[in-house]
DNA sequence: CTGAAAGCGCTAACAC
DNA sequence: GTGTTAGCGCTTTCAG
């Protein structure tokens, strides 16, 4: 049995009420009897249980995460994963945990939520923009949990934050343009989802101010030993007569299907073809050519996302949304001098790869 | 204010105690008062607080995982997402949550461990083999949390799950014999990991045994943007005379340095020099040519693990290990004829890229 | 400055 | 079958 407050108290012949002043560094106790209490706290190792103190102060101080499941299929973007590790390390920061509720498919989003919300054993919660249905969204502005969206979910009010989709894509459409092509290809995720709209919006509009032709065509994400109708799909807008001079990959999932049907028409990239992505990705620079893509803040969307809840969770009110800009990685998949990428932000190593 | 159980207990006009029998399905209840309550509970959407009940019953219902941060080097292995997602998913089912915990350094280890354990507000811990020293694993060993580790950490008796790393390395080096190849280069890391020398060992048993030449370097697993001394040491191995045929890079972040030294010396793949990782990714099909690889069922160690833990929280005695074997899938980047990869097990989609 | 007591929301004996 | 009571480990008045 883990010692309680009581054998503290009891070994230091004072009540329960003075050691716990010591422990929350309250006022009231003399510096002698706090030294002593303090000093055999740590010869004990003792350690206030989260739970006793939770029930008390009604606050447990974990913030619950929702996002998807990173299934085989998501894996061709890191998105989930930096931004995950960048929440969990700037919640630690602040004494905060993180508990983690993903969700498989559509159906499982409410589950997730129920999960993490059920007992009320988060604080406040950060979530995936396509992991909360307004309906969801709804409930938690109705409950009053504090919560920040990453990415936009139309309609509600909430807090947020998010990479500014439009921008990214309408300097790297402005890129191509500036390359000469004039008949560009975007394939794009499910329409439903904002980010998407605001990719391809922001593609049309730039193309159609510089009266160039922009073909869209929208793609589900779907795994990738799956992705046979993408490929299938791509191909064929890829195939049509007058051909697409150059092929924007709206999404980090798409960028493998993308791949996938330039390779099967033997298309030579650039040559033939100019091809550009949206996410980021380490292997982007050993694909043959390099692949030019929009490069996100991840991690600082994360850092946001935290300090913006954190700040809400000490009842301040922080600016509504925050956005942060992309920046483009050229490479060679365009043609013309690829630049060097900008160093990324440094880590320290410590081993991690299996 | 949430509801409470007195609220419903008052509405429902009895007790507490019946209330919760109603809760927790224990007998002693009328059919007809069970009836009403539950109808209440429903309307009323009452949850009752996951931290009283963790006080009351001292099990919170949560797990800890503690692992490495996902920095920016570590994305070239899809390992700990997918790992991370499989726990999740699996816990989840059994109605537990995931309290997450990330290291980004070694010193930081422990600060990542007292963070999670603080408190007692886990249950129970799957680890991570390189994020535990055999301190900290000996503490938990004293303290009697439940706990399993992923990989193993020498020396302690402790419940683990792993993947058969010197099996599937053999597989891949009795390959490149088969193929011919007589003097081979892996490309290591850092030696004091135990799944680092279960490889290595592994590769030259094999390679002795054919009575071929195994040629080993440690690298540090490192930033992508400080990859230039790993680099730089591959090149000039691969450099060295007599030449190596084949290159064997024995973990997910030591592919893109491998593959920048290939590049940098201009050699062809698989004329000049055959190529092959250990853990695939989903990029790998994409490489020119593409990589051929070991497999490791990421998202089975991450439920084996998962179910472990389970077992021991729930007072079972599951066996005290789980080696779960390894599969090549093989690509082009050998020569030979390339297998279609089998197919993955399949996932819905739902939408997650950004 | 310190101790005693009430209460956070729930469970589990044990009466009735 | 149902109500009552005593904790679970901590915080926080409020007396002394």
């Amino acid at each position: 049995m883990p010692l309680t407050i009581k054998d503290v108290a009891a070994l230091a012949k004072v009540s329960k009420g003075t050691v716990s002043k010591v422990l929350n560094e309250a006022p009231g106790v003399s510096a002698a009897t706090r030294a002593r209490i303090t000093k055999l706290i740590r010869e004990l190792d003792y350690q206030p249980s989260a739970v006793a103190q939770g029930l008390a102060l009604r606050r447990t101080h974990n913030i619950g995460v929702v996002i998807p499941h990173t299934g085989e299929y998501s894996m061709s973007s890191a998105y989930w994963p930096l931004l995950l590790t960048a929440i969990t390390q700037r919640a630690a920061a602040d004494a905060f945990n993180v508990l983690l509720s993903t969700a498989h498919s559509e159906e499982d989003v409410d589950s997730a939520y129920r999960l993490i919300l059920r007992g009320r054993r988060v604080d406040g919660l950060v979530v995936g923009a396509e992991q909360f249905g307004q309906r969801q969204l709804g409930e938690l502005l109705v409950k009053g949990v504090p919560f920040v969206v990453v990415g936009r979910s139309p309609g509600l009010p909430h807090h947020h934050v998010d990479v500014d989709n439009a921008g990214g894509v309408r300097q790297m459409t402005r890129h191509l343009l500036e390359l000469g092509h004039r008949r560009v290809l975007m394939v794009a995720g499910p329409e439903h989802l904002p980010s998407v709209t605001e990719r391809v919006d922001s593609f049309r509009a730039a193309m159609d101010r510089a009266g160039a032709e922009a073909r869209v065509i929208h793609q589900p994400y779907v795994p990738a030993p799956r992705s046979e109708g993408v490929i299938e799909a791509i191909r064929a807008q890829l195939a049509a007569e007058p051909r697409c001079t150059a092929l924007f990959a709206a999404a980090g999932d798409l960028v493998p299907p993308a791949l996938g049907a330039v390779e099967r028409l033997g298309l030579r990239v650039p040559d033939d073809l100019a091809m550009v992505g949206f996410d980021d990705h380490p292997f982007y620079e050993h694909l043959s050519p390099p692949l030019t893509a929009v490069a996100q803040p991840i991690r600082e969307l994360g850092l946001a996302a935290t300090e913006m809840l954190l700040a809400l969770l000490a009842g301040g009110e922080p600016e509504p949304s925050r956005i942060l800009p992309t920046r483009i990685v050229r490479r060679a998949s365009c043609g013309g001098r690829a630049d060097a990428s900008r160093a990324a932000v440094a880590s320290r190593g410590i081993p991690t790869a299996r």
